[in-house]
DNA sequence: TTGTAAGCGTTATCAA
DNA sequence: TTGATAACGCTTACAA
């Protein structure tokens, strides 16, 4: 049988009501009772059952971290400050991740009742959820990193994070300046409604605004049974992109793990980067600068997002008042990674024909 | 006010308890009536307590993984596979981490009680307990990849990990038989007592068994301000390293995100990978094979640990016996970031006067 | 400073 | 097939 607050209660020789006060560091008791409840506690082994305690409890001081997906290695530090940021204000925080194809609207609810919630924060997850949904969340909460929302005001949670598709565009518009005339990206799944339908369309629209036409083939995305935003998954589309013969210069992965992917390919078939192509990545992870050649991408403010979105929710919580999200400015970072589209260089250019910030291509 | 199981049961015209057989399945209810009491929770957003659940029930079908730390690539793999032979096994799981400063154990005794759990997988952490902690715990559990723990028998919980010491001392002779005189090793923090102290040991251990001076000076340590393991303290570390004559050809890094730093910092100098310097890791991530050059490694076998741990996990939970834990063999992958040591490389050789292998170095 | 007792939201037992 | 009711282990008035 456990040990229950009452056989410590027992073995004391003191009330139910005493043992909690003793665990509780209630002011109201006696330090020598005190002591000797801890001890026996100690010695049994005593662990208070946390359902019970939850249970009773009307309010917490927890807030609940709820990570999607388990290895976006995005996430590690934005967690970090995270947590440092809730301990300092003196809350418990909890740290689960929800499956991939879990409704993490759906844990929370749990959680909320569960353990009497103060507040969560969402991360990654790239939140497509209805408003109703959102609703029944009736704790603060925010949203960090997730694919910007178009949310009506009058919701509680908010939204931090960077314009995916505005700064998606920023690292097209970067390689078409560059000169490149045809550039390929490496995307997310096929039919994909978050971050991915998102930098495609940011890529899709600097295209366009350069005068340059999007080719189809060139659009590449991620394959199915292969884990989503691995190296491993742009390794494999890299490499049948290029046995086509589609005749590009760049190649623009939405993530650095597929771009370090790519760029395997790359050399596996003899490729120079950046000579023959050029690669860039997005999210700034750490590995874009330790990589050989380092590579071009663009550094989401994490710690930035991170520290905004706890305020956010404390905010939230200590004021009872709505704060607004905020969209984060991401920073292009060129590398090695990526050059100037030369005449000479680029084994597959074969059409160089337009003209292009002052210069020419003949 | 929150919706509880008695509003159900008042909205619905039945008692509480017939709202609890509704929502548990169980058979011994009306179809029509079940109907009747699932709408309209749907209606409500219901969403029952687990405290009180938990609180209540006397047994779950429930096994928590424990993470230890954040980011420990390693373990993407080895969550994946126990999550789908949970689920499988039609059992829930729950995943957890705790923080690198918190007693894990003390984290899953919570947590046996307040969720009545059947089982345990323990990740990481390097185990180092006292087995009278170890008996606390009353359910049964694995440990897979931590620091193996020489457990006298009676133990409930099983080990499955590679042996650290010996895959170490593996890695350090190969790199001795290729000829490497002076072989420095990127280790873990100093005074670690878990894989690093492991994988140091086994490193002493093959450099005496090929008649190698062990230089103290060779002998690095993680810096304390950096986050551990990362790419980040590899390169710090390997560029001090480096501003010191210490005349060596090899670097063994006790993990490939060290290695992976370490050879950034051996290029930032201008130095050639393997010529100048060899560089090996150890875990076997999919980064050392898509770095360029690929990096040599101890592949550790993940699946085949993931599986034995579950399988003893539920071979404990099913049929209640003591299963033993097991010593995986690593893979010793040779990459190109390794090269046997000529006379003509190795910026820093400048003493070349020992026997070895049948080759002479004058 | 301590004890008594009510009740948190469920599930399980028993009787109807 | 259903309903009443007693737990589960704890916290917290309130009383002493």
């Amino acid at each position: 049988m456990e040990t229950t607050i009452k056989d410590i209660a027992r073995k004391c020789g003191v009330a139910v009501s005493t043992v909690s006060r003793a665990i509780n560091n209630h002011p109201d008791i006696n330090p020598r009772t005190r002591e000797l409840v801890l001890q026996t506690i100690a010695e049994h082994n005593y662990v208070p059952n946390n359902s019970a305690r939850n249970l009773k409890r009307t309010a917490s001081r927890t807030i609940a971290i709820l990570v999607k997906g388990i290895s976006n290695p995005l996430f590690s530090a934005l967690v970090q400050m995270i947590e440092k940021e809730i301990s300092r204000n003196k809350y418990n925080f909890f740290l689960q991740h929800v499956d991939e194809l879990q409704d993490e609207i759906d844990v929370a609810l749990e959680l909320i009742k569960e353990k009497r919630l103060k507040g969560i924060v969402f991360l990654g997850g790239y939140f497509s959820h209805s408003k109703e949904k959102l609703k029944q969340l009736n704790v603060p909460f925010v949203l960090s990193t997730a694919g910007i929302q178009r949310l009506e005001d009058g919701t509680v949670g908010s939204c931090f994070s960077v314009d995916d598709q505005a700064e998606s565009y920023k690292m097209t518009d970067f390689l078409c300046r560059l000169g490149h005339q045809r550039i390929a990206i490496l995307g997310a799944l096929e039919g994909d409604l978050s971050i991915g339908r998102l930098r495609l369309l940011g890529y899709r629209e600097a295209l366009i605004e350069h005068g340059r036409s999007v080719d189809e083939r060139l659009i590449r995305y991620m394959k199915e049974d292969i884990p989503s935003y691995s190296m491993q998954n742009g390794y494999e589309v890299m490499k049948e992109l290029l046995e086509e013969d589609l005749s590009f210069t760049a190649v623009y992965a939405i993530s650095d793990m597929q771009a370090i992917g790519a760029c395997k390919a790359i050399f596996q078939k003899g490729y120079r980067i950046p000579d023959d192509f050029a690669v860039a990545g997005f999210d700034g992870l750490p590995d874009t600068y330790y990589y050989e050649p380092s590579i071009t991408t663009i550094k989401q403010p994490v710690e930035d997002i991170a520290k905004a979105s706890i305020q956010a929710l404390f905010h939230m919580i200590k004021d009872k008042e709505a704060v607004p999200g905020k969209v984060f400015a991401g920073h292009l970072f060129e590398r090695e990674s990526t050059a100037r589209a030369s005449e000479t260089g680029g084994l597959y250019v074969k059409r160089r024909n337009e003209t292009e910030t002052g210069r020419y291509f003949k």
